[in-house]
DNA sequence: TGACAGGGCGAACGATCGTTCGTTATTGTA
DNA sequence: TACAATAACGAACGATCGTTCGCCCTGTCA
């Protein structure tokens, strides 16, 4: 029923607070259900719904829809979009949203030009995801003579090789083998 | 020992996952341990860490650090690509880092590329302080015609105007009062 | 070389978990 | 009014939880 709304949101609040949820006899006292079994049944009905989840290990998890903002109008202007509805809704973190692999993502802060006409400006992050495996495409970080260098991997005559996003800037034909140290899967800027 | 280092990403990769930590047998069967013992250990060796906390109803839960992502600032890099190990270089979640005031701030899909030569692309998502006061040079987004539009707010003879970054757009010089939604302190991009 | 500390093992334990089942109160519909 | 559906209760149960304890390796270092 329409009660579920306000437990979602005391679970939402909860999440936000612990980032993790609480057992069934939490859930309970949280919300002002004194039996387990009420709670189970909200529960099933929350997974049904799709907010709710359980890991391999049957532990409760929330979904990517939990984290759903609710539509609610702009008060001031009427028929004006909540721009919070625009964003990516299925976040509850920029992290999250950007990161897909902590382990193997790093940040790198971008030095130079020479990525401009991508977009990738001097100062911003760029995330990095470790790995060795990049396609022609895709935006790379590579270790050429011993430094990072974030360049567009591409193939030339089947060789690889290292095209800025700036006219202003030498293609990077690498001797022998490229040392690719991960793929840009992510931008960050702090503006001001 | 460092091969705590390890566990913590093999935990930070679960969580990513499942949003939602294991139990300590999982956690033992994640990790290789066999004893729920020395998953004990490992645990209380992360708290100490600050790395994990322990929710009112004692279930384990990640800590902000827990999120945190390297930052590797030096383009310089003279051994083998690792900048993770102890770099002194900090760490920070990308929520701390571009948003200061969590109940002002909203994030806002970009559409279209009228500010492509400020590097913001079709699709990113900007991220905006709700508040009235712009100054010119400030990318803000405005209400123009009941629509959101993310513009440079510029000065022109004494008035207001939004200025696009892209030669193939107009300026706009509002009529009457120019209504301000937010101003763009960060940006944030997801490459595929 | 011997002591020691760190990390892991394995068994045992009480506490808590989530499930199940039968019951009750309320509500909307036939 | 009768009936079905919904939401909650409360008790009982086996499973799993996290803790604790003692023991075992394996480096390190005086």
């Amino acid at each position: 029923m329409s009660n579920d709304r306000s437990y979602v949101a005391a679970l939402q609040d909860y999440y936000a607070r612990h980032r993790a949820l609480p057992s069934y006899s939490s859930i309970g006292s949280l919300l002002g259900l004194r039996s387990k079994s009420s709670v189970a049944a909200l529960v099933a009905r929350l997974k049904l719904a799709g907010l709710l989840d359980s890991t391999p290990d049957r532990r409760l998890a929330p979904t990517r829809r939990f984290f759903e903002r609710p539509l609610a109008e702009s008060p001031v202007h009427a028929g004006l979009p909540d721009p919070i509805d625009d964003a990516p809704g299925d976040a509850l973190t920029i992290d999250d949203y950007l990161i897909e692999h902590p382990s193997r993502t790093v940040l790198v802060r971008v030095r130079g030009d020479s990525m401009i006409d991508a977009g990738v400006l001097d100062g911003d992050l760029v995330v990095v995801e470790k790995r060795g495996g990049a396609r022609h495409g895709d935006i790379v970080v590579a270790i050429v003579d011993n430094q990072f260098t974030l360049k567009r991997l591409d193939l030339e005559r089947g060789r690889f090789i290292l095209r800025p996003e700036n006219k202003a800037y030498p293609v990077i034909r690498p001797e022998g083998s490229l040392e690719i140290f991960g793929v840009m899967v992510g931008l960050v800027r702090k503006t001001a």
